[in-house]
RNA sequence: GCGCCCGUAGCUCAGGGGAUAGAGCAAUGGCCUUCUAAGCCAUUGGUCGUUGGUUCGAAUCCAACCGGGCGCGCCA
């Protein structure tokens, strides 16, 4: 951490062998012992010796200049009782002066990343479970340009393959098909095909005239993709989510390009055809240890292309983008797939994205289903939360206009919504709960939304605000107030780490430690009331410092505070 | 069967090898003439799936097992 840089420096000036980044900074489990703790294992493990002797050493020798009040060895942890006016000071200053971008480390400064993400078939409204894939792609998206990366957004239109064409079909015979009725639309047509052999290979038929690129046939699935994307987008950008770039599927079949990953396919013996006349490749030839996913079809025996294929293709359009960091938001379910693909590139010298999974979210009933109809769609949940949330907002702002108060429940039913589903680790699978997802009440988006209207109605209150603290110390000693400096401080080696794990959960949970320090803060210390007139400057400037983390943090999950609610 | 992910309080989840494992929900009892009660305080609640191993030290790392999720040749 920053904050402490010079603390570090003091402790390394006492042995040759030692820099400052051998010491870590941490929370004392009570604050009874001090403001901040180093513990001493890392640095007594390189000088080889104990560390409780180290401590007590450095708790003697130490020279940490006027900042230092007290320096206390607790066995392995050295306990530093600090001049918290001093570090309020440093803390608030640079907070206020970095104002949004406070939290940011510039890690990606001059740096380019293109994210795919979302990429939903275009065959149904979304539903939550798509929804973590948009989600944790916005998010990462946003974190990505917070830290300075230029972000492209890229979304991979499916536009093409046999499920589409059967809807493409159904779509003809039902006429006028609006973006509602596609759901049960694709449901029905998928249980016809099950039955219906004429149907299916209809399906077949319209699939392959495609993939000629007839252009009746173009038209007609371009007429059902493109009214279901622009339903699914207007859903997606209701909680959010953009797009830079729609890539669709059916512009990458029979791509030139794919000339040359055979080539280099053939060169390694790793594509034959096989006795079905599929054209397959042989990952092992490619260094696959396991049986199991070890071929992969390329092409059906009527020459027509599956969607791995193309999806090479496009891949290699994303990597010939040149991004530095390039990044692929996957479902759990398609880890083996995109490790063939990863296979399939490097072989062909293309090298593949980055990947990262998520687990998926699941209904107490079992697994969600498109093809069953078995969801949770994501309107109908945040029509659930915008229609709590305006019920609350009219209980408690009866003052504002309806259009005020409009904005305000759609900010805090977004927020319910986005905290719910980013707040848990993407590698774990989670249950589903519609009641506690909509919850407005203890670890939630409006929990800290709320911590935010309670700054901006004291700030408000408060009247024309002071410039800005360039330094010095503050008067802001109270344990309190110390807990939600200190939280403050860790907030770029936070952001950090999430930007450099691709991890977006962490977020979350800080912003909740954040609003709750806030509220214990609020509790008390008295701000306006405060007993002295540079008290109560100060707090104001905590109450900045604070509200500017909040939001930058909220910014990063893509969630916005309202000033009041 | 093989591979990947997960297992922490009744429920939903935090916990980058380190001090006495933390929140929320639920339950019980308090707190609104005092900066917003979408809040706060208190109480109750744990063999960190099991068993071994590595380590001065393991919820965290490794192995095996148990339980759940996902995947494994003409779906996308």
């Amino acid at each position: 951490m920053e904050t402490f840089k010079p603390l570090a420096e003091a402790l390394a000036a006492l042995y040759p062998e030692l820099e400052p980044g051998d010491f870590s900074f941490a929370d004392p489990p009570k604050v009874e012992l001090g403001d901040v703790a180093v513990p001493f294992f890392m640095a007594a493990k390189k000088l080889k010796t104990a560390p409780p002797k180290l401590a007590a050493e450095a708790a003697e020798r130490a020279d940490f200049g006027g900042r230092v009040l007290q320096a206390t060895a607790t066995g392995p942890y050295l306990n530093l009782k600090l001049d918290r006016a001093a570090f309020a000071g440093d803390i608030v200053s640079a907070v206020l002066g970095e104002g949004a971008s406070y939290g940011s480390n510039r890690s990606g400064a001059g740096k380019t990343a293109l994210i795919e993400h979302t990429s939903i078939n275009p065959n149904a409204s979304p539903h939550v479970g798509r929804a973590r894939n948009a989600l944790i792609g916005d998010s990462l998206t946003r974190l990505l340009r917070f830290e300075g990366y230029e972000v492209e957004v890229h979304y991979y239109v499916n536009d093409m393959g046999r499920q589409i064409g059967l809807l493409v079909l159904l779509a003809d015979e039902l006429k006028d098909l609006t973006f509602d009725q596609i759901l049960d639309a694709y449901v029905q047509a998928n249980e016809r095909a099950k039955e219906d052999e004429a149907f299916a290979q209809q399906g077949y038929a319209l699939l392959a005239d495609m993939e000629e690129g007839k252009p009746e046939a173009k038209e007609k699935f371009r007429a059902v993709t493109d009214l279901c994307l622009n339903g699914q987008l207007a859903v997606l950008a209701r909680i959010g989510a953009q797009y830079d770039y729609f890539d669709h599927e059916s512009d990458f079949v029979r791509d030139a390009r794919l000339e040359k990953v055979l080539e280099a396919l053939r060169a390694r013996d790793a594509v034959f055809t096989d006795e079905d006349e599929r054209l397959v490749v042989d990952l092992s030839k490619l260094g696959r240890e396991y049986e199991e996913g070890r071929y992969f079809v390329l092409m059906r025996a009527n020459g027509s292309s599956m969607y791995g294929y193309r999806d090479i293709a496009y891949t290699i359009s994303k990597m010939e983008r040149g991004a530095d960091v390039n990044l692929w938001l996957l479902g759990e379910d398609h880890k083996l797939y995109a490790e063939q693909q990863a296979m399939i590139l490097d072989a062909a010298g293309y090298g593949a994205p980055e990947t990262i999974y998520y687990s998926y979210i699941l209904l107490k009933s079992g697994k969600m289903s498109t093809r069953q109809g078995k969801v949770v769609l994501l309107s109908d949940f945040l029509d659930q939360a915008a229609e709590l949330a305006a019920e609350r907002v009219a209980e408690q702002c009866h003052d504002l206009t309806e259009e005020e108060r409009a904005t305000i429940a759609e900010q805090v039913a977004v927020s319910a919504v986005r905290f719910s589903i980013l707040r848990i680790s993407p590698n774990k699978n989670v249950t589903f709960d519609m009641e506690q997802s909509l919850s407005f009440s203890g670890d939630t988006g409006p929990y800290v939304q709320y911590s935010c209207a309670r700054i901006n109605s004291i700030l408000r209150k408060y009247g024309e605000l002071p410039p800005a603290p360039e330094g010095g110390a503050l008067p802001l000693t109270h344990d309190a107030e110390w807990a939600l400096l200190a939280k403050i401080a860790a907030m770029p080696s936070m952001v950090g780490l999430c930007a450099e794990q691709r991890n977006i959960a962490p977020i979350a949970n800080y912003v909740l430690d954040l609003a709750r320090l806030f509220t214990t803060f609020y509790h008390d210390c008295p701000v306006l009331k405060a007993e002295d007139a540079s008290t109560v400057a100060a707090r104001i400037q905590l109450c900045r410092a604070t509200l500017q983390a909040l939001t930058n943090a909220l910014g990063l999950l893509g969630i916005e505070a309202p000033e009041r609610m």
